[in-house]
DNA sequence: TAATTTGGTTTATAAAATAAACTTGTTTAT
DNA sequence: ATAAACAAGTTTATTTTATAAACCAAATTA
């Protein structure tokens, strides 16, 4: 009937990351953070989340003086991505 | 950029009531509960909710001696189960 | 050098989802 | 007739999520 919803990409703002990582190569905090209107503290712990799951990587580093944290799609994240795609369209 | 996912719609089982019950016209709690897989506690509360946002409605009545439950969606719903799809489409 | 801004993290609170236990009544077996 | 099992839900309690608010360290600006 209905394919299963992966509970860790059925949220707005995991989605909307995924969404825009996919389509992007790299995004760093900030990038992400604008996009998605999300509030620093709910992105933190949100992109935490994805990256235990192994849907995309961290990396942290500086530009110039300023921290950086730059997110990336894992392999594993694009395929749940497609997954999650294929399994919303039996839903209508 | 992302359109708003209508929490009320944005999870697993109100969704898939949804999606049964724009395609059916009327659809019994028994029938819910199996096509959906959910548990029958889950599916009372969800139904409650969707209820009281105006998104169906319930009729109880009697096939013959037992109890009956019936959903049918409202004008309401329809138009949140239409917005809600176009709101996803902006994410893939 | 004091105040503000940037780039976050941590902690606390509120909202959801889920399961488990319970209720009311019916059917079946004894 | 009575007890056991079943049907259709509901209520309550627990866990999981989401979100916001407070906080921190370093950098920049006035």
């Amino acid at each position: 009937m209905f394919k299963e919803l992966d509970p860790l990409l059925h949220t707005q703002l995991r989605l909307a990351v995924m969404s825009l990582l996919i389509s992007v190569e790299e995004a760093d905090f900030v990038f992400l953070r604008e996009k998605t209107g999300a509030t620093a503290g709910n992105l933190s712990v949100q992109i935490e989340k994805l990256k235990e799951a192994g849907y995309i990587s961290i990396e942290k580093t500086f530009a110039g003086k300023m921290p950086r944290t730059i997110c990336r799609i894992a392999p594993k994240g694009i395929k749940a991505f497609d997954d999650y795609v294929k399994a919303l369209k039996t839903y209508f």
